[in-house]
DNA sequence: CTGAAAGCGCTTACAG
DNA sequence: CTGAAAGCGCTTACAG
C-alpha cells in the first residue's frame, strides 16, 4: 500500500490573520516583534493564535521579500578531517544561537567545486560565507568584487584582504622548536606537503626560524615533503623518504596532527618507538589524542572557540565594519616525553 | 574607511527575458529544461544570455512557487564523532550530486533541540529529513503524522516504521564473539552505556547470544556500563568499574570505537598492553584506526556508502514508495593479535 | 492603532 | 511556439 496522503499545508500569515480578524500586515509586525504598533489585546490575541496553530514564517516568502535569507554557507575541504569537524560543529552551534542556519559544503579543496558552491549558495541568497582553508578561484574573486560577507578560517584570503579567524601559525611553529630545545633534541626534521598552503608554510617557517635562532644549524634540521590527497598520505610519504635518505631524526615537527599520525604508523611498522626513538610534535591536538595518542605532543588550536569568532566577524561585516583578523590563542599540550621524562 | 557599496543584484528571470526579447514564461521553461516548447533559435538565444549574464534561478522564488525547496536537512547528534563526520561527508556529496543541498543540524542528542530543528527545517520547506541516531520526540511524531520524507540512519525509528540505512548490528556483535572464539579467548567482557540505544543494544545482544551459543557461559562474559556525554566518557567509566571489580578481562567487546579508545586509555594509564593483556574489538573502524590504533580490531561500517543509500531512500519516499530497510555489509578488520600472532 | 496594496522572483495552467 | 496573468507567503512604505 502506497501512502500518498498529501502533507498538510502549514498555516500561513494569511491564515493567522483571518483567524485573528486582522490584516496580514498586523500579524507580520507582531510576529517580527514590533509589539508597540498594535493594541495590546490585538498583540495578545495574535500571539495566542500563532502558538495554537504552530505558525512559523515561511522562509522562502520572507527571503524573497527581504532579498536575503538566514542561511550562512560554510565551504570546507574534506569534512573527514577532525579539525574540520570541530570547526563545523562549533560554527554550526554559534550560528544557530545567532538565529541562522548553516549549509555545509564540501569543496574537496577543488577551485571548481568551490566556485560551484559559491554560486549555488548565492542562489540561496546566503547572507554570509565561511571559507575554511579556501583556495584561490575565479568565483572567490567575483564574490570579493561583489563585496559579499566572507570570513576566512584557518587560511587567509589568498586573493587579498578579508576577515580572518585562526591562530598565529609562525608562533606555533616557533614554540614547537622551543619544546625540542628544552628537551635538548637537536637532530630535527620537519615534514610538510610539497605544495604548502600559507597556513602550513607559516608553521614551518616559524619552526625553522626559531631553530636557527636557537643555534640549531640548517644541516641539523632536515626537511621532507610528500604528496597525496590527505595529510596522512603526505606525511607517510615524507617520513618514509626522510628515514630512507638519512635515517630517523630524534625529533620531528609535523605541521598537522594527521602528518604526525603518519609518522607513528611508519614507526610502528618499523618497530620504532615514539617518542623514545623519535619525538613527534603535531599541530591541532584533535580530541582523540588525549585518548589514544599518548605519544603525541601537539599544539592545540581552540576550534571550539572558532564558532563564536566566526559569528563575531560576520556580524561586524553585516554592520559594515572593515575586515580584520581574529587571532585566537594556541597551547602546547605536552604528553609522554622520551625516556619516560616529565 | 567603511565600505558599504551595495552588492549588485544578481540577474532575475525578468532581466533575462527582457534581454532576450521573450516572456518570463519562455525563459522559465528553457531554464527548466523544457527545450521542446520553444523555437530552436529562441532556445539558443536564451541559453546564451543565461550564460553571459551568469543567471541562476533564485531559490527563494522557486521554493515559494513550488512550495518545496531543494534543501534536505540532516539532524545528527554530535558532529565531533568521526562516525558522524563520515556519514555527513558521504551524504553531503550524494545529495549534492542529486541536485540538493544539505543543511546540517547538531541536535546534541536532545529531543527538544531535535524538535526545534525539525520545525526550523520545515519553515525552510525542507524536502526531506535525514535523521542520524534520532531520538523519540513529539516533533518527530508530528513529522511522521504529516508523512514527511524521513530517513533514519544508524538507529531505527523508535516511534514506528520508517526508511532505514544501517548495518545488521546483531550480526556484527555475533562476529565479534566469533573472533574471540577463534583466538581461544573466553574470559570476556562487554562495555556499554547504561542507557542503551537500540543500535548498541543489538550489538551487545548479538555478542552475548553468540557467546552463549559458543558455550561461553554467562559467568565468563562480564558486563559493565557507564554514563557520560560521549562514548569516550562512558567507556572509561565502564572499563574502570569492570577492572576494579574483577580485574581485567582477556577480551573486551566495545560496541563503538570510542568505547574502545577509552579502554586503551585506561590500559595505558595502568601500564597494560593492548592486545596482549586485553584484546579489544570495536565497531565503526574510524579512518584513524589504520594509522594510530594498530592494537584495535574493529568491525568496519561502510559509512562512505551511506550517502548513496540515503539518497536512494529519499528518492523512493518522494516517489511514494513505502518505507523499507537498506542494510549495508559490515566487515571485521583484524589488526594486531595477542602474542604477536597473525 | 490598522490595513490595502505593491512587489520580491519564480512557475504553470490556460489561451491563442 | 509563445505570452499574459495569477499566485506562492511574506514585508513595508504609505495612508488614514
Amino acid at each position: 500500500m502506497i501512502n500518498r496522503r498529501a502533507r498538510a499545508r502549514p498555516p500561513s500569515l494569511a491564515d493567522i490573520a483571518a483567524a485573528a480578524g486582522v490584516s496580514a500586515a498586523t500579524v507580520s509586525r507582531i510576529v517580527n516583534g514590533e509589539l508597540g504598533r498594535a493594541a495590546p489585546e490585538t498583540v495578545e490575541r495574535v500571539q495566542r493564535i500563532v502558538v495554537e496553530r504552530g505558525y512559523r514564517p515561511n522562509h522562502a516568502g520572507r527571503s524573497l521579500r527581504r532579498r536575503e535569507s538566514q542561511i550562512v554557507a560554510m565551504l570546507a575541504p574534506n569534512l573527514d578531517n577532525p579539525a574540520m569537524a570541530a570547526i563545523a560543529a562549533s560554527t554550526e552551534a554559534a550560528l544557530r544561537d545567532a538565529g541562522h542556519v548553516m549549509i555545509l559544503c564540501d569543496t574537496h579543496d577543488r577551485p571548481a567545486l568551490q566556485d560551484e558552491y559559491l554560486e549555488a549558495m548565492r542562489a540561496q541568497l546566503a547572507r554570509g560565507y565561511v571559507l575554511v582553508s579556501a583556495t584561490a578561484s575565479p568565483g572567490l574573486r567575483a564574490a570579493m568584487a561583489r563585496d559579499e560577507p566572507l570570513v576566512f578560517v584557518n587560511r587567509r584570503n589568498m586573493l587579498g584582504a578579508g576577515a580572518f579567524v585562526g591562530i598565529d601559525n609562525r608562533k606555533a611553529g616557533a614554540e614547537a622548536a622551543d619544546h625540542f630545545a628544552r628537551l635538548g633534541i637537536d637532530d630535527l626534521a620537519v615534514l610538510h606537503p610539497t605544495l604548502m598552503t600559507m597556513t602550513v608554510a607559516d608553521r614551518v617557517e616559524g619552526f625553522l626560524e626559531r631553530c636557527a635562532a636557537l643555534g640549531i644549524e640548517g644541516a641539523r634540521v632536515r626537511r621532507a615533503s610528500g604528496e597525496g590527497a590527505t595529510h596522512l598520505d603526505i606525511g607517510y610519504q615524507a617520513i618514509r623518504a626522510l628515514a630512507a635518505a638519512g635515517g630517523w631524526p630524534k625529533g620531528v615537527f609535523c605541521p598537522s596532527d594527521l602528518i604526525a599520525y603518519a609518522v607513528y604508523r611508519l614507526a610502528t611498522e618499523q618497530g620504532l618507538s615514539i617518542p623514545d626513538d623519535c619525538c613527534v610534535v603535531g599541530v591541532d591536538d584533535n580530541q582523540f589524542n588525549a585518548w589514544i595518542a599518548p605519544w603525541l605532543t601537539s599544539i592545540a588550536i581552540p576550534y571550539p572557540r572558532f564558532g563564536a569568532a566566526v559569528v563575531e566577524q560576520l556580524t561586524a561585516r553585516w554592520a559594515g565594519a572593515p575586515a580584520r583578523d581574529l587571532i585566537l590563542p594556541h597551547e602546547l599540550i605536552v604528553r609522554r616525553l622520551p625516556g619516560g621524562r616529565g
